[in-house]
DNA sequence: AGCCACGTGAAGAAAACTTTCGGGGGTGGT
DNA sequence: ACCACCCCCGAAAGTTTTCTTCACGTGGCT
């Protein structure tokens, strides 16, 4: 049997090039032209068989696997692993470089990676932010509530849509208001145990602060998802959820990301109702899923 | 366009959990058993031979070849590289602590601090899988085309509109339909030029299907956005842009990250063609920005 | 100059990987 | 309820890749 160098047995993880370093006095000539390729490009031999790799190098296979040996691997297979990994490694060592802003030239391959990444950091920001006491309190209304109305306009109009659409499927009765009008004519019916949501990125649109403003004074508890809560709106909100505001650009418009967190707050409070209500709210999510069994196809 | 789910794109390097979950269901019990070992211990499984990884599935070398193949990789050979990959890149990364499911007991703080991970993890995840040359050819049909409509209902109808908005605003043509028969009407309208994009987390959605099939007999350039690359919709798909899927719990619906994910990649769509058609998206984008302000309170 | 030791690659042996093929089980139709 | 069909699945044959053996050549040392 061969003495293994490179000490105990477990093979080397990411420090191959340090062994690669150390082991290469004494490894004969050939051998150096392999360890040095393996060092040298560890993604690019990963891709590589033994006789790839021995012909890359000007040399035969046997000396490959000598090589894989002496840097203490059982056989090239193993290598080769090892490798692969130190490869993603690298790889993924070098990721954030992706904080600048989206160019008009961006290949699209980074405009996708910052976007994810720009969404992600928003919704980091969002949850550090969110105040679970206020949370907790609206959770509470809505888990009490005889009626809920959600305000939103535009992009904003979205999210009172998707929260309403959740809602409704756990049993409550829910309603978004995109049309300004009827939102006021809605919000007057509303009374005590009954709550209003607005929702706006701004605090400061006239539309959805008029109908939260009416429900707040005919005695319902109202609820602002706002990126200002030192805004208008929260003038009239009972409890107000403050949602991130990412910076923007040209190509990349606050409404992106404030969507992204104004619906992370949506969920939060959707998943508390739901917990509140497990018992009416687990029957009534199956039902919704069984009733829209049938509308897929085979 | 069809056999290579996957995409055609070179096989995934970190996207492999989210590819299993997202194939998962068009696999075989058999080729399920091999995946979820493979995504569930991807370092233990790199260490394994087609015929341990076999044994320790209770399945046989040729299930474990085809599973690789259907994630996308030309064989075992390369799977097991890519789980070295990837498993020497979780070694490096750190626990992730919140991985566990929600409970109906939890605080409300670790239902936040849950969300906002589950959807960051499903960001990356989408940013992963997703495929740029799919992404870069509905972009340039996007940026040429006379007229878009995007079909979505349900939670996916949201999605629809909220890209039909982004469109509208660096003046293209688009229309969201979430009303079935209006959408298969209008679908009659389109032709050579034209865009139609299918939204369905299912991929199996009738009510979407119906009038990508129409736009597509009729000459239009269609794309399917779905967690099911390989369901029914593709079948009528030019360009097929793949959204990841999450695991799902009762507390938490697939709808959920379905779309966070399904919103990324729309984001992408919007932010590309607002890339190619800079000199008219940009003036278009500031100018629907000026007209907004006056809607806002002091 | 001759001998020895060691590095080296060619070729064959073994292992791992891939493909083919036919049986078994489930499904849909009659 | 029965039958026919199709698709999943694993056994075994076939192919590629990896490992081992062995003999040759080179260079140094006596």
């Amino acid at each position: 049997m061969k003495k293994t160098f490179g000490g105990g047995a477990p093979p080397a993880p990411a420090a191959l090039a340090a062994k690669v370093r150390t082991l290469a006095p004494s490894m004969t000539r050939s051998m150096q032209r392999v360890a040095e390729a393996v060092a040298g490009d560890p993604a690019g031999c990963a891709a590589l068989t033994v006789t790839g790799l021995a012909e890359l190098t000007g040399t035969s296979e046997a000396t490959v696997v000598r090589t894989a040996r002496l840097l203490g691997y059982p056989g090239y297979r193993d290598l080769r692993l090892a490798l692969a990994g130190l490869a993603a490694q690298q790889q993924s060592g070098r990721a954030p470089a992706v904080t600048a802003d989206i160019a008009v030239d961006d290949p699209l391959a980074d405009v996708v990676a910052k976007l994810a990444y720009d969404e992600q950091q928003t919704l980091a920001d969002t949850a550090a932010a969110l105040d679970t006491v206020q949370l907790g309190a609206a959770v509470t209304a809505l888990a009490g509530a005889r009626r809920v109305d959600v305000y939103g306009v535009g992009a904003s109009g979205l999210v009172a849509q998707d929260l309403s659409q959740k809602l409704l499927r756990i049993g409550l009765i829910a309603h978004a208001h995109s049309d300004p009008h009827l939102a006021v004519t809605n919000a007057v019916q509303l009374a005590a145990k009954d709550v209003a949501i607005a929702i706006t990125h701004s605090g400061s649109t006239g539309d959805v602060i008029e109908p939260l403003r009416v429900a707040f004074e005919h005695g319902a508890t109202t609820i602002a998802v706002t990126g200002r809560p030192d805004g208008p709106v929260s003038q009239y909100a009972d409890h107000v959820l403050t949602t991130s505001t990412a910076r923007e650009s040209e190509l990349r418009p606050a409404a992106m990301s404030s969507r992204t967190s104004q619906l992370l707050v949506v969920d939060c409070l959707f998943v508390g109702v739901a917990q509140r209500t497990y018992e009416t709210a687990a029957p009534a999510l199956s039902a919704s899923y069984e009733a829209l069994a049938h509308r897929h196809r085979p």
